[in-house]
DNA sequence: ATGAAAGCGCTAACAA
DNA sequence: TTGTTAGCGCTTTCAT
C-alpha cells in the first residue's frame, strides 16, 4: 500500500508550483512544451493521481449521484439502476447506492446522509407526499420516481392509470367478466392502477374484486393465491400489483391444481425479465424501467448543468402491454403451440 | 437550497471553539451540561450537519466501500449487492457501486478511480490473474470473488468444482448417460465447473459433450438450444453455465416441441430467484450469492478494522444442490403432481 | 505562462 | 473540560 504522492511532490519533482500542476491536471490552461514535458514526466514517475476528495472540498462537486431505492432485488429497481448507471458512466459520474430495504425509519436517515456526499439524488420511495418538502430541503437537486402532487419537484414516472386501463381492457376483450385485483396497498402506485382498471371496468359495467398482498414479492403472491382461487367468488382473471406477485400467484395456482391460463388468466405490471421464462409466460405491462433510470439520470445531470428549464417537471413514459401466454380468451380451448406439446423429434 | 452552516458558525453561535464542536459531533469527549446544552441548541438552530468530505480528508476514511460487479441485472450479482449492502448498512458504511457492464477496457479505469474514493473494495471481475497485483497496488484493501492462485489476496468464492460434481452426480443417478455442458468460456469459473462434472462422469465412464454460449444470459441460452437439441448427438441432460442460460434453453426447447423434463433434463448454477417460477421449475446449484456478498463485506470491514489474521485468505462457501422439476429420472413417466393437472375445482 | 497565497470545513495534537 | 493552531490536498484569485 503506497501512500499516494501529493500535488506538492509533483510540483517539487517538476520544479514548478502546485498551481501549475493543478492547472495541468484540470486542463485549465496551456503550457510551454518544456513545462508540459516535465510535468508529464514527474506525474508518470510518481504515479500521481489527484485526490478527488480534496478537489471536491473546494469545488463542492463530487461527481457522484445518490440513488436510493427500495430493494435492489426487485427487477424493476434493478433495471432502474442499470439505466441510471449507464447514463452516469457516460458522463463520468459514479453511483452511490442506497438500498433502504423497504424500511421507512432508516430511509430518512440514509437519504439525509446520502445527500451530503453527492451532487444530486434520484429517489424511489414510499414516503408520503408531505416528506417531499423535506427532501427538497436537503439542498441537493433531486429527481423523484412518481409525481408529487403538491411540490414542483422534477420526477419521472409512468402512467399507472393508463397501464391499469390497458390491462383491464385486454382482459375484458378476452371475454373475462370476473376480474380480481391483487394489489399492494402500501405502494404509492397501487391506487392509480386500481383507478385505471376501474375506469375500464365501469365502461363495461363490470365489478372489481380487490385483494391485498403483504409485500411486492413472489412469496406474497403465493400466499394470497388460495384466498382468491378458493374463495367465494373465484375470478376468471386476476391482475397483480406487479409481476413478482403474479409469478408467485401462478405457481401456487398450478400447485392448487388449476390449469393456467385456461382456468384463470393472470397478468402483472413491470414486465420483469423472467416473466418471459415463466410458464405460462407472463402477460404484463412494461413500464420501461431501464429507460426510467436513464431518463431520471439525464434529467438530474441536466439540472446539475443548470439546464433547469427543459428538464424540470414531470416526465411520463408510456406503458406498453406485453401479451404472452398467461392471458387467454375466456373459455377458449388450449391454444395449439402455446404449450407446444406436438411434434417431438425422435432420435438418439 | 440552503448553504449548510459550517462548524465555525456553530462555534460562534454556541460561544465555544470549533474544536469543542468537533469533539461534540464525534462524541469524543464529555462536556459540562451548560456547554452541551448550548451546543445542542446551536446545532439544532442552524440545522448543522458536519461535512463528511472535510472529515474524510483528515481522517483518510470515507466510510464508503466500492463494489465492482459485471452486471447488476444478473441475479447472482444482485444478490451479492444485497448481501454486501446489508452488512455495510449495519456498520454504517455506504456502497459506491460500479457496474462495469462486462467491459474489460472500462473496468480498469473505473476501478482505479473507484479506489480513490473508498476505504476498500469488493471486486468481481473477469480480469486475468496477473492483474491482481495491479489491484493490490491500488493501495486499498480488496476482497475478490474467486480465488487468486498466485497472490495472497483475501477472497470469497464457492467450490465450483464440487458444484459441478454434485450436479453431474445428480444427473447420473437419475439415469442420464448423454450429458452435455452448455458453458460460458469467457468466465473465470467455467473451467472448474467442467472439471467437477468431468471428475464425476469419468467415474462412470461417461462422456461429456461441451458447447459454449455467447453470454451468461437467457437469450444466449435460447440461441444455443437448437444446436444442442437438433444436433447429431442429442443429450438426455444438459448442464448450463448458469440459470439464466438454462432458463433460455428451456424456453427454446419447449418451443422446439420438446417435452421437458421428459425429453431432456436441464439444470444450471446460481439458483436465481426466478428459477423457482419457471416451468419446469429449475434444478440448480445454490452458491449462496447473498451470503457471498455478506461474507465479502464482513471480511473487508474486518480488515479495515485491522483484524487481518482471521479474515485474510480464501473463504469458500458450500454449494447446495436444489432439486426441482427440470431434472427427472431418465425414461420416467410424467410425475403426478409435478405438473398438477388433476383435481381442478369447479365453481364460478 | 507561471507562481504566491488564501482558504475549503474539518480534526488532532498540544496548551491552558 | 475547553481552546489554539496547524494542517489534510487541492483550487483559485491575483500578481508577476
Amino acid at each position: 500500500m503506497k501512500k499516494g504522492a501529493t500535488i506538492r511532490d509533483v510540483a517539487a519533482a517538476a520544479g514548478v508550483s502546485v498551481a501549475t500542476v493543478s492547472k495541468y491536471m484540470n486542463g485549465t490552461q496551456r503550457f510551454t512544451p518544456v513545462v508540459e514535458a516535465r510535468l508529464k514526466e514527474a506525474i508518470e514517475q510518481l504515479g500521481y493521481r489527484s485526490n478527488p476528495l480534496a478537489r471536491s472540498m473546494i469545488t463542492g462537486k463530487t461527481r457522484t449521484i445518490g440513488l436510493a431505492i427500495l430493494d435492489i432485488r426487485n427487477p424493476h429497481f434493478t433495471n432502474i439502476v442499470k439505466g441510471a448507471n449507464r447514463v452516469a458512466l457516460q458522463h463520468d459520474y459514479t453511483l452511490l447506492l442506497v438500498d433502504t430495504e423497504e424500511s421507512q425509519e432508516r430511509e430518512k436517515t440514509l437519504i439525509e446522509s446520502l445527500a451530503q456526499r453527492v451532487d444530486g439524488m434520484i429517489v424511489s420511495s414510499r414516503m408520503p407526499d408531505d416528506s417531499v418538502q423535506w427532501l427538497l430541503d436537503l439542498g441537493k437537486p433531486v429527481v423523484l420516481f412518481g409525481r408529487s402532487l403538491r411540490f414542483p419537484i422534477s420526477s419521472v414516472g409512468t402512467d399507472g392509470n393508463l397501464a391499469g386501463y390497458i390491462l383491464a381492457n385486454h382482459l375484458v376483450k378476452l371475454g373475462h367478466r370476473h376480474i380480481a385485483y391483487l394489489g399492494f396497498g402500501r405502494s404509492r402506485w397501487n391506487d392509480e392502477r386500481i383507478r385505471g382498471i376501474r375506469t375500464c371496468l365501469d365502461e363495461y359495467g363490470l365489478p372489481l374484486d380487490i385483494h391485498d398482498a403483504q409485500s411486492p414479492s413472489a412469496p406474497a403472491g403465493e400466499r394470497a393465491c388460495s384466498g382468491l382461487m378458493l374463495g367465494p367468488k373465484r375470478p376468471d382473471a386476476v391482475i397483480c400489483y406487479n409481476d413478482l406477485i403474479a409469478l408467485g400467484f401462478i405457481k401456487e395456482a398450478r400447485e392448487l391444481g388449476f390449469q393456467l391460463p385456461q382456468d384463470v388468466s393472470v397478468a402483472g405490471f413491470d414486465n420483469v425479465p423472467y416473466g418471459e421464462y415463466a410458464s405460462p409466460a407472463l402477460t404484463s405491462v412494461d413500464f420501461q424501467s431501464e429507460k426510467m433510470g436513464e431518463l431520471a439520470m439525464t434529467k438530474l445531470l441536466g439540472e446539475l448543468r443548470g439546464e433547469a428549464d427543459e428538464n424540470t417537471g414531470y416526465a411520463m413514459l408510456d406503458p406498453h402491454l406485453v401479451v404472452r401466454e398467461s392471458t387467454i380468451k375466456r373459455g377458449a380451448p388450449v391454444a395449439a403451440g402455446s404449450t407446444a406439446a406436438k411434434d417431438v423429434r425422435q432420435e438418439s
